[in-house]
DNA sequence: GCGGATCAC
DNA sequence: TATGGTGATCCGC
């Protein structure tokens, strides 16, 4: 069956081109043309295979699903219902209607933009601006904390607004029409911001008040009113209209103000009722987070509309992961968050671009540069700096790839992120090697930005390595391959003009019949330079040999070495360490363990409902009972529910403030999962989980204080603060020497040549074992042990040894 | 951590 | 209609 589709397809494009090709007229096209129209086809061509492809695979993703589903037996079911339908009262219990949520939506902004300003109005000059702006001058006023989503959406809570409007007098509430606009022929006032300032109207000039307020509305103290007042001073502001949703979280307000679109608001009542009519038919695709993949699966098991989600919960709690099923149940409940969160600190940059076939490698390293050196400037205007750099590559048929690097010192100038992403690059060309890599797309992305802690930390490590290794500087190195050295140094040989500037050149050139002479010489010395820049670099390179292998400080004693003779070197480090691993004395301060702020907030029981449920499953709870025999699972999840309930925001929990960088690492390292693990779970077996977390985190940390290096993120076998600190300043240098040994041929390092020159390759191994693994599914993978730790074949006292 | 996928805007 | 760009998250490894 699929077969047929796809050839059929096939052949529609084929039939058409056919068609076109007898078509009258058609002699007359040359051969160029006529290839042009092939490749359009075939550029078409590619990207409906490769939709078709992407759809193959969410068949078989479905297919596996549907084989999975034929062999849960009843019993399995039923025992799911009875575990989900616990879950179920638990969330009921934590239902909260009393928050007031507001999702505002530009109504077809750009279109409506572009409608607006095309016509005569082009000349006035309207701020119209991002729902940002109609933050800061309307939104602010019902909810300072509102959150703009993109361009044209926006959730307030106007919880409080609501309560402090209930005392308005009436004139705080009335606002004016934009009458010049109407009544001006062939336009519209420049200042659309008419009568923004609620100012109070004139009492000393009685007939102008009358008039205004012929012109005016006054709104009412509802949240229907509110929302009615904000969507008209949008309009009056901007002309453009806005719909609304207004519901007791974001998930329904979201929903529901798309269901008068445009132009028109909805609210669910903050009745438990309202929003289970609200979901009734509400179909699965209209819910945030569930897109056409989703969609397409909920499908294939026949659900189609929430309140279907809903029937079918416990077979989804048994097909999909926890996280996804705890979602569906959520969605089906019509839960979601009654706060705005405030934008969390961002956790990755990236740039990306698309083009014409680029299949030279020298095209497609300069471009990697050029990407990088973007991305750069956007980090350095944030300040941040990242340890995980990604290249993001699409082929000319589609197909996308992602090869990242973490490197142990963060990165964020264009230097720093090319010779990484370079480093990816090559991989990549040189895996299709002789092909050319022949590629529509790329990206490049920094993330694993370091916390503001961190940031600091490492100042303050820098510094004193800047005191220490002076000479050794921070030359990079890199350990080059064939294709990759060569493009070390940018082709500042243009250094106006990108990449995209010259190819544009290029292809004019290609198209204008006789080339002129000056395009011509631009394009030789283009050629020219980029020869050029290949000796530059060789220069350059070599440069920096000689220059860091003739001083190089210790990294542990900081001395200065003057050997270059890398065994040597090692020789002396393996001596240093022996000596310094075993003199720390400092104690540091144990912390408390006050790790939970609390936030409560009071659940909203309807016994009625939660009785129904309770029979419910006290119903299924017998049949489990009756079908089940030997299964301590059911029990002991029935306990864990009853104990649960006692603390229940557990989602709210948040880390609270840490006094300490070394405990904040920590935290983040061990603690983050535990909270995104489940509740039940987690509550049941706290103290054993914690346990083991810093059993496979920890390695032989005594006692409470464990000191993570926020340079490698690596847990430090030590409690003293002086020998901490210098491992961090080590960690700086890390580069550097692992470059150095690179550059010689380390034992170490030629187990497996093929891949591990690689930067990703080479960190590998050194980090701690994430604690999260396993935690999610429950059940699946109970314990992850301390077996993953890095593993190394050899005990000596390498510098390898020492970094790993 | 990595890589592929999904999703939203 | 088809296509891009940016960022987040999840899942399996």
């Amino acid at each position: 069956m699929k077969k047929v589709g796809n050839s059929s397809c096939n052949d529609g494009v084929l039939l058409r081109m056919g068609l076109n090709d007898n078509k009258a007229g058609m002699q007359g096209l040359d051969k160029e043309k006529i290839n042009k129209i092939i490749m359009e086809a075939t550029k078409g061509s590619r990207f409906y295979e490769n939709e078709l492809k992407k759809d193959q695979q969410v068949n078989q993703r479905i297919e596996k699903m549907m084989q999975l589903k034929e062999k849960i037996t009843t019993q399995q079911l039923l025992k799911a219902q009875l575990q989900v339908d616990k879950l179920v009262i638990e969330l009921e219990q934590s239902r909260n209607l009393s928050s007031t949520i507001v999702h505002i939506d530009m109504d077809a902004f750009y279109a409506a933009v572009e409608m607006r300003d095309n016509p005569e109005l082009k000349e006035k000059p309207i701020a119209v601006g991002s729902m940002s702006m109609l933050v800061r001058e309307i939104l602010t006023e019902y909810d300072p904390n509102f959150t703009p989503m993109g361009l044209d959406e926006a959730y307030l809570n106007i919880t409080e607004h609501l309560e402090e409007r209930l005392n308005w007098p009436e004139d705080k509430r009335r606002f004016f029409f934009n009458t010049e606009r109407t009544t001006e022929k062939g336009g519209y006032s420049s200042s659309p911001v008419l009568f923004e300032d609620n100012t109070p109207l004139m009492d000393d000039h009685p007939e102008q008040r009358d008039q205004s307020v012929a012109n005016s509305v006054v709104f009412g103290t509802s949240a229907e009113e509110v929302v009615k007042e904000i969507r008209f001073r949008i309009e009056q502001k901007t002309q453009l209209t806005a719909s609304a949703g207004i519901a007791p979280n974001t998930m329904l307000a979201k929903m529901c103000s798309d269901r008068n679109k445009p132009n028109g608001q909805c609210r669910i009542a903050p009745e438990r009722q309202a929003v289970l009519d609200f979901l009734k038919d509400l179909p699965i695709r209209k819910v945030p987070g569930i897109g056409k993949v989703t969609e397409k699966m909920l499908k294939a098991l026949g659900i189609v509309t929430c309140s279907e989600l809903y029937q079918q919960r416990a077979l989804l709690s048994l097909l999909f992961s926890e996280a996804s099923w705890r979602n569906f149940l959520d969605i089906s409940l019509g839960l979601g968050s009654t706060h705005l969160e405030k934008d969390g600190e961002r956790k990755s940059m990236s740039t990306e671009r698309t083009f014409n076939e680029i299949n030279t490698a020298e095209d497609q390293y300069s471009l990697c540069r050029e990407l990088c050196r973007d991305l750069a400037q956007e980090l350095q205007k944030e300040g941040l700096k990242g340890k995980t750099v990604t290249l993001k590559l699409k082929n000319v048929n589609f197909e996308v790839k992602t090869r990242a690097s973490t490197v142990l010192s963060s990165v964020s100038t264009e230097e720093e992120i090319f010779a990484v992403a370079k480093d990816l690059l090559g991989t990549e060309i040189d895996s299709v090697a002789p092909h050319p890599l022949r590629i529509r797309l790329m990206g490049v992305r920094v993330s694993g930005f370091l916390s503001e802690e961190e940031k600091k930390y490492q100042q303050k490590s820098i510094t004193s390595f800047l005191k220490s290794g002076k000479e050794t500087s921070f030359l990079r190195l890199h350990a080059g391959k064939s294709n990759q050295e060569c493009f070390t140094k940018n082709s500042e040989s243009s250094p106006r003009g990108s990449f995209f500037d010259k190819k544009r050149a290029a292809r004019q050139l290609n198209s204008e019949n006789p080339p002129n002479e000056t395009v011509g010489k631009q394009l030789f010395h283009d050629k020219k330079s980029s020869a050029h820049f290949v000796e530059e670099t060789k220069k350059v390179t070599d440069l920096q040999n000689s220059n860091v292998c003739k001083i190089f400080t210790c990294p542990v004693c900081f001395e200065e070495q003057s050997s270059n003779n890398l065994e040597e070197l090692n020789r002396h480090i393996d001596e240093c360490l022996s000596g310094s691993l075993v003199k720390d004395t400092m104690e540091i301060p144990k912390n408390d363990n006050s790790r939970e702020s609390t936030l409560n907030f009071l659940p909203q029981i309807k016994s009625e409902n939660v009785d129904e449920c309770q029979n419910k499953v006290d119903q299924l709870a017998g049949a489990d009972q009756s079908a089940s025999t030997s299964d301590s699972c059911t029990s002991s999840s029935t306990e864990k529910f009853t104990q649960i309930t006692s603390d229940k925001p557990h989602r709210e929990r948040q880390p609270s403030n840490l006094s300490d960088i070394a405990r904040n690492v920590c935290m983040k390292q061990c603690l983050l999962p535990k909270r995104i693990s489940e509740d039940n779970e987690d509550h049941f077996e706290k103290t054993e989980h914690t346990e083991e977390t810093s059993s496979s985190c920890f390695f032989e940390a005594k006692g409470d204080s464990v000191l993570v290096c926020p340079v490698c993120n690596s847990e430090q076998k030590t409690n003293s603060l002086v020998s901490f600190n210098r491992h961090v300043d080590v960690c700086l240098n890390k580069g550097l020497i692992q470059e150095l040994t690179e550059k010689k041929d380390f034992p170490t390092k030629t187990y497996n040549m093929e891949n591990s020159n690689r930067v990703g390759g080479l960190s590998r191994g050194q980090q701690c074992t994430n604690p999260s693994q396993g935690t999610k599914r429950s059940g699946l993978t109970t314990s992850q042990s301390v077996s993953k730790k890095a593993k190394s074949s050899n005990s000596k006292h390498t510098i390898d040894m020492f970094f790993k």
